[in-house]
DNA sequence: AAGCATGTTCGAACATGTGCGAATTGACGA
DNA sequence: TCGTCAATTCGCACATGTTCGAACATGCTT
């Protein structure tokens, strides 16, 4: 196997599982230790993953690893993981929520720690966070439909799996806002699959960061006083959190964490991990 | 061969299996590797491939192609990967076609090259495949559901998005096949759900490997007669060879063409290969 | 004949496994 | 809390096999 695979495949693992030892790594991969301790070498000065006594885990924060569909890096990933932190907060055990596709609600998504629940969404890569942690507890349903370039599920399919399906929290991603426009998006299918998840949600949280302000996308998902609260990072100036409180009810505004390297696991902790046996 | 016509050729092969060996491309091209080299380079400053010590893969695109899904490498890889093959040659331009979760499925999309063409999945898997090669003339279409540990999306959103769509072909992996039984497969609700896609079908072509003779999983999908076609490897014994033809019009047998993944290649086996699939 | 694509040769760079001494860890007892 | 020990893990150094790419040779095209 060359060097290159077992690197990617390393990262996969470690996507999987947080954390692997050398050891089984080396029976996983086919190689000797001492060559998986070459990879993470590697990988480490590459700053991909973080070498400890025993193995080895993705460096940082939750995955440093694009998320593959968010080719715009906006940056602005410290404030929309807060905004993610705060918003998963809102959910309660034994809801079901919603999520639309974005990088917000894919950060989001990995923050749902509370169970029973049930997760509807159309973005594959909100889904394949999830998965991993599915559980009897934790239901994960993706609408149908087919992809659009920013990884939503959209068109007919996607709409007809909406309307058979009820939440109780819809949170919605958006590319811009605006009094006039509302909340928008680039694609106009997009907007009609949002609307459709909008149609089954008792209850509306747009997600946004304050650059999404002032901004028009091609097509308008809903108007500002559809929301029933919109998180977003404290940023914002003055006229235009005015403006924002005038037409939603609640409006949460989060201020990004001095960074945070929190609970990280700790290293004296190896879990063994059996990469064969992955369901 | 012209040069400009290896480079494409290069990138069709790291199309369909993610990277490729500087020696497998040498024996695939039939040129020295020296050459192999030169062209890599090219297209390494042309930023189209990713070169690396060994080989090279597409720029951005992991080079792991294993269905995480398919942890219990059940062999039989290059039976499937022949079947696979052979099935992709029955779709013709301007159908749609329908597949269902496995992995022969999978490794079909692979060779999905005819166009314009629509592909119907309830497979996040197979739909991974094909995003890439996504065009105008070519529609995905994923159906929603909850996924199964095989990586199949199941249950009432799966089978209402279905029972909308209408296909011209249906391949369907299966878990067993017997005589009584019928095809069947392990998981319940993945069974409702291949009957809905087979509901809107109007051709069924099964693709399985003989292995899966004989053996009996939970639930039935269909009688063995659903079949319109039945894929399989000629390693099948002649009785059941018998039974299936007595049940369905068209078996067609398979042999695994010397036709070898790139990774699994051996260096003293000098025989050349066509990954490109068209004769 | 000049120019280009390709093959060949060969020393250097790279990759991998093994042996072995050093470093880290966790458990036990004072 | 601290010290000690045994087991594990680490990573250097070396040996071996593979891969790379510069330089040169050959043959085809214009």
């Amino acid at each position: 196997m060359l060097a290159r695979r077992r690197h990617d495949e390393i990262v996969k693992i470690l996507r999987l599982d947080g954390m692997v030892r050398v050891s089984t790594l080396a029976v996983a991969l086919g190689v000797s230790e001492m060559t998986v301790r070459r990879d993470l070498e590697t990988l480490s000065s590459s700053g991909i993953v973080e070498k400890f006594h025993g193995g080895a885990s993705l460096v940082g924060r939750p995955t440093t690893e694009e998320p593959g569909f968010d080719v715009k890096r906006t940056m602005q990933t410290d404030v929309k993981e807060s905004i993610a932190e705060k918003a998963a907060a809102r959910v309660r055990p034994g809801s079901s929520v919603g999520l639309t596709a974005g990088t917000t609600t894919w950060m989001l998504a990995k923050y749902l720690d509370v169970r029973p629940l049930t997760v509807v969404t159309n973005s594959i890569s909100v889904a394949e966070v999830l998965y991993p942690m599915a559980s009897p507890t934790l239901d994960v349903v993706l609408t149908g439909g087919v992809r659009t370039p920013s990884d939503a599920l959209v068109g007919p399919v996607a709409v007809a799996s909406l309307s058979s399906l009820h939440i109780d929290v819809l949170f919605m991603g958006v590319h811009g806002m605006t009094e006039r426009a509302g909340f928008t998006t680039p694609n106009l299918m997009e907007a009609e699959t949002n609307r459709a998840f909008i149609r089954g949600a008792a209850e509306l949280v747009v997600v946004a960061d304050h650059t999404k302000f002032g901004v028009t996308g091609l097509s308008t998902i809903c108007p500002l006083e559809s929301a029933d609260s919109l998180i977003i990072d404290a940023e914002l100036d003055e006229a235009a959190l005015q403006l924002l409180r005038s037409e939603i009810p609640d409006v949460e505004l989060v201020r990004p964490e001095p960074t945070e390297s929190p609970e990280r696991k700790q290293f004296n902790d190896p879990k063994p991990f059996d990469v064969t046996g992955v369901a």
